[in-house]
DNA sequence: TACCTAATAT
DNA sequence: AATATTAGGT
């Protein structure tokens, strides 16, 4: 992993390669501009400028295939550099590094979070841009088959694809395929079984083949259900708005089955992140350190590794994850009501990042407050009386996409298979599927770039999009937030918060967040954690979330809580809800939510990290110290014991988290480590499923 | 009927 | 492993 082998490997088929990349340089400001494409061609990239981003992104979408890479300011009167970093991610697979004279890390990790493979500071250096070409290499290399392979020989072979895979183009247009199937019983296409049929449609058999959910078709399906809406995304309305052709509600009803549970399982993985990050990010140190380094990857590394566990999931995946986390599956899931939650005053504090400070702030200010509200009952309620906290989460509207919603992400991995099930010989292959427009597929995750991914692109970038749309689907609920953990929230106060703008659409309802809240409190101690506040950093693929804006980064504030009763019975459901929250809304990260994925974690394992550990990490969370929260206590009772039904992804995560902390890790790097060999591990086990990237970091290191 | 979730089959 | 199918409920 590592470097090297990013480098090296197969490229060496590049040859020269280095030279002549092709390298579309976008900066507003002229000497800037002209910098860059001086040094660029020093490093005998070829070069393209233009000092406006949108006629960058016209550029690029006049001449897909004819760059390699592209490099952008990030202050544009134009178009947010963000903004293009999205669009390139959406619709092609490009790395694009970030440029800024700012090194703010909220700024950073937005870059990094919509998709950038690096960030870059002004004034850039020689040196720096020497090295960009990797991010090329590294971005090729995730798929190579995909893309390259398959689609040619599909098209070429295209009669006779024998074995299924061969399909993994998506000829979309036509996609024949289908009948429907339940009553027909001949139908086209052709039988499954017989192998060999070349005939298109051997109708003879019975079956039709099976739907191959190709990345064109998933994300039409997933344009689908954004249409409709998370909740009323029925198979039958699916089906009719997809108007397929051999397509089946059964058909339709089976994969939304298989998407939901994705979503689910993302919006689990996306909370761990978020502790994870939360904790680790508490300090810049650390936090920082990773981010920096390109490590976007890294930081999703270690979140994903935290998650572990159950989830075989990807958590790594580029943005993915955070953009899950929006994800209204959370919400979905849980059925979250809205029970009231109260909102503030000031619509304008919606916005989203403010929305959490806010957040927190109210909730500082009551006690009792309870944090979510909302939340079904399975909690006790509150026994303390929630006052008003609001909780507003931005809600994402749609994506900006241009695209809309459209741009689906196709399930990763989905690899068109044509054939019958059966043996289909031949080729015939009547599959589904559709083509895939290459500007939709592609892994805007530039994220995964970072790392080396393995995934192809397609798949993860697809399909994280999908999510993102998915997101969306959530119809108001969509609270991306990404978050950065922040120490302290007087160091960021909400408001101060560049981050994105504030979406308009975007005001949360409690509902939406699927808040709810029980016991609010949280810490037993008397101190409160008070200080404690994490700032998230948003991993989240912004891109995906973020609509208009593009944003990212929310600031979640949490600040103290009080806690008033023992740790107990309430703790658990604290973390109950809390987890749940999380999940649900995703968005809202408190950080004593965090703190206590942590500390549980920690608790579990009795032995608790090495002190560098803790200190470097959970010290940072101010005041939050492992004492406070107990550590073990808490986490036993969460571990230990299964609360409340949804608990379940709680409970896995905890075990991730313990799984993860287990291990004590001196350090940092040791941590570091540790989860970049858990990745890759890991990899593997994503890689199929909706395949995220995963990351070796090695780099990172 | 349509839908959902799980379980189970292919 | 990805889909389909079935079963049991709403």
């Amino acid at each position: 992993m590592t470097v090297e082998d990013q480098r090296g490997g197969e490229y060496g088929a590049f040859d020269r390669f280095p030279v002549g990349m092709r390298v579309l340089a976008v900066d507003d400001d002229p000497i800037c501009l002209k910098v860059l494409e001086t040094l660029l061609r020093k490093c005998q990239y070829q070069v393209t400028t233009t000092n406006q981003a949108i006629k960058a992104l016209k550029i690029l979408r006049e001449s897909r295939n004819k760059f390699d890479l592209v490099i952008s300011d990030v202050n544009m009167p134009d178009m947010d550099g963000f903004k293009l970093l999205e669009f390139v991610g959406l619709e092609m697979d490009l790395p694009v590094i970030m440029l800024s004279a700012h090194s703010d890390t909220k700024l950073v990790m937005k870059g990094i979070t919509h998709g950038a493979v690096d960030y870059l500071l002004k004034p850039v250096r020689i040196e720096e841009l020497k090295n960009i070409w990797q991010h090329v290499v590294r971005r090729k290399k995730l798929d190579p088959k995909n893309q390259s392979n398959s689609q040619e020989k599909a098209c070429h072979e295209a009669g006779e694809v024998g074995k299924g895979l061969a399909s993994t183009v998506y000829l979309d247009s036509n996609a024949k395929l289908n009948k429907k199937r339940k009553d027909q019983g001949d139908d086209e296409e052709e039988g499954g079984e017989d192998s060999e049929t070349e005939n298109e449609d051997p109708s003879a058999t019975q079956k039709r083949p099976r739907v191959v959910w190709s990345p064109e078709l998933h994300r039409k399906f997933v344009a689908a259900v954004h249409n409709l809406t998370l909740e009323k995304a029925v198979p039958k309305k699916i089906l009719d708005l997809m108007n397929e052709e051999g397509l089946t509600r059964e058909n339709v009803a089976s994969h939304l089955q298989k998407y939901r549970l994705y979503l689910k399982r993302i919006s689990t993985e996306a909370t761990q992140q978020a502790s994870m990050i939360a904790a680790l990010g508490g300090k810049d140190s650390a936090y920082m350190r990773m981010g920096t380094l390109d490590g976007f990857g890294d930081l999703q590394a270690l979140t994903g590794s935290g998650r572990l566990s159950n989830t075989p999931l990807s958590t790594y995946t580029h943005g993915g994850m955070l953009s899950r986390l929006n994800s209204p599956a959370g919400l979905t899931l849980r059925g979250i009501s809205s029970t009231g939650l109260i909102q503030p005053g000031n619509p304008q504090n919606f916005k989203s990042f403010n929305t959490l400070g806010k957040f927190q702030r109210s909730v500082s200010a009551n006690q009792s407050t309870s944090l979510f509200q909302g939340i079904p009952a399975s909690l006790e309620l509150n026994k303390f009386q929630q006052t008003k906290s609001t909780t507003y989460i931005g809600e994402f509207s749609a994506l900006n996409n241009p695209t809309g919603f459209a741009v689906p992400a196709s399930f990763p991995d989905m690899r068109v298979t044509v054939g019958n099930s059966g043996t289909a010989s031949n080729s015939s292959s009547t599959s589904l599927i559709l083509q895939p427009n290459p500007q939709q597929t592609h892994c805007r995750g530039a994220l995964g770039s970072q790392s080396s991914v393995r995934v192809t692109p397609l798949h993860s970038e697809s399909f994280d999009r999908g999510i993102s749309g998915s997101s969306n689907f959530l119809d108001h609920n969509r609270c991306n937030e990404s978050w950065q953990v922040a120490v302290q929230s007087s160091k960021f106060p909400s408001t101060a918060l560049p981050m994105s703008e504030p979406s308009n659409r975007g005001q949360m309802h409690s509902n939406d967040l699927g808040i709810s809240s029980t016991t609010t409190q949280i810490g037993n101690k008397p101190n409160d954690i008070s200080s404690a506040s994490a700032f998230l950093a948003p991993l989240a693929d912004s891109r995906n979330v973020q609509g208009q804006d593009g944003l990212i980064g929310h600031f979640v504030q949490t600040t103290n809580y009080r806690v008033s009763q023992g740790w107990d019975g309430q703790t658990k459901n604290y973390n109950h809800n809390l987890n749940q929250n999380f999940s649900a809304s995703s968005s809202l990260v408190s950080s004593n939510s965090t703190m206590e994925y942590i500390n549980q974690g920690l608790g579990q394992q009795g032995t608790v990290c090495s002190e560098n550990f803790n200190r470097s990490i959970l010290d940072q969370l101010n005041g939050c110290t492992s004492s406070v929260y107990g550590t073990s206590e808490i986490e036993k009772s969460v571990i230990g014991t299964k609360i409340g039904s949804s608990e379940d992804y709680f409970l896995s995560q905890a075990k991730a988290q313990d799984a993860f902390i287990q291990k004590n890790y001196e350090s940092l790097d040791d941590i570091m480590t540790a989860m970049m060999k858990q990745e890759q591990n890991e990899t593997i086990l994503m890689d199929g499923e909706f395949g995220f990237d995963t990351y070796p970091l090695g780099s990172c290191i």
